[in-house]
DNA sequence: CAAATTTTTGACCGATCGGACAAACGTTAG
DNA sequence: CTAACGTTTGTCCGATCGGTCAAAAATTTG
């Protein structure tokens, strides 16, 4: 596999700035709901507005297409828990995580989706991402969370696991949208459905993370 | 869209459930990594060991093993949940309902994916078992958990979102491993993994459940 | 054994896949 | 104007898609 980008460095015009952009607006939504090889060019170019020859002349390939849409993604998806840190109460620290990470679910669902597609496929395309740059993400709040534990602010737990368990609570409400829509029904499923969210998961994560000490 | 079954009612002979069998085995295996869309006839049947116009005798349409496969997996994958009834201590109920969801990811990951892929993609084949079969059986649950929390024996809070909140975490442990282990590393991602997040879950959810009166 | 039936396969079909290419089109600079 | 350059598209390619079909092979039945 090459490196595989098109028009290098420079961006000449803005009409190509803005035809990308088109592109990789239509290639989220086309992607995110069929996977990579659930999607076809024909289907993107559709979205888009334009040829498929015309879409080829922006991304020379599908995977470029699919590769720049990860590299953007993955920045922006990991920021709510790089802006995880020390200073500040754990819990409220903690709790503004899990409402941050709520919020993307619910702003970003086409994004979440994209991700969750890439990892169900066993991550081929991402791996490489997951041990490196994830890990060590993972790993230094892992230990910042130990230091709360340490400290007594937090349950001692194993924080990790912890990690693991907000970003599938929080991401459960864009990747698995429809059963939840479908479950909760046309009321209790309407736009509110976040706000109940965001008040069990607060409850459920908080009161199981307080020192038994203050409760 | 027709039915389409194919060897009618009695399947007759020992072999076409023996080679029935096999096929599903195999687009189990494929499917579940790659979607519906994404999985081809020819992959299946190379996967079962058969070519593909005898794989197409068995299953007239790829359509038709997609189909049978989500049946079979709908009633075991909710069983665990039919299983949660108002017998016996609530919070014991509730932990061990937790501690089955997380066996089925450990042990059934493929069928777990098998549902997220489904569920990512909109759900088209399965959307009205959701909003009927399964709604009915979590508005039921949700009612005995409700009045498990006006007498006292739990917290109060959403049951709809509690329930949705287990089904992310457990199944998160099947459906992200790749990612899962990828972040814990070759030392604590090995087979230890899940007694580890059993042993998170639990004091996750029961802590946070416990009437403040007993905690 | 032979006849009937079930199972398996090679060859093939039209549709669609990702992608190439040259020609046409639009725009801008001189 | 014309030449140069950036953009768009119709057409085509080989590969693969889901699926068909007739015939061969294997099995069961009498």
């Amino acid at each position: 596999m090459t490196t595989g980008m098109d028009i290098p460095a420079p961006r000449r015009t803005r009409i190509q700035q803005e035809k990308r952009e088109l592109i990789l607006e239509a290639a989220l939504e086309v992607f995110s709901t069929n996977g990579f090889r659930g999607s076809t060019i024909d289907q993107i170019a559709e979205a888009a507005g334009m040829s498929k020859p015309n879409l080829l002349y922006y991304f020379r390939r599908k995977e470029d297409i699919h590769e720049t849409l990860m590299q953007r993604l993955l920045d922006t998806w990991l920021a709510p828990l790089r802006e995880l840190d020390d200073i500040g109460d754990p819990l409220t620290e903690l709790r503004s995580y899990i409402r941050r990470k709520l919020e993307m679910a619910r702003d970003f669902p086409r994004e979440s989706r994209l991700f969750a597609n890439e990892i169900l496929q066993g991550a081929p395309r991402i791996m490489p991402m997951l041990e490196g740059e994830l890990k060590t993400l993972v790993d230094e709040k892992a230990a910042v969370i130990k230091g709360w534990m340490r400290a007594g602010k937090i349950a001692r737990t194993d924080p990790w696991h912890l990690i693991f368990s907000i970003w599938a609570t929080t991401q459960h409400y864009a990747d698995f949208d429809v059963q939840v829509r479908a479950v909760l029904g046309p009321d209790r499923g309407g736009a509110g459905r976040f706000e109940d969210a965001a008040r069990f998961l607060e409850q459920l994560f908080i009161d199981g993370l307080k020192p038994k000490s203050q409760s």
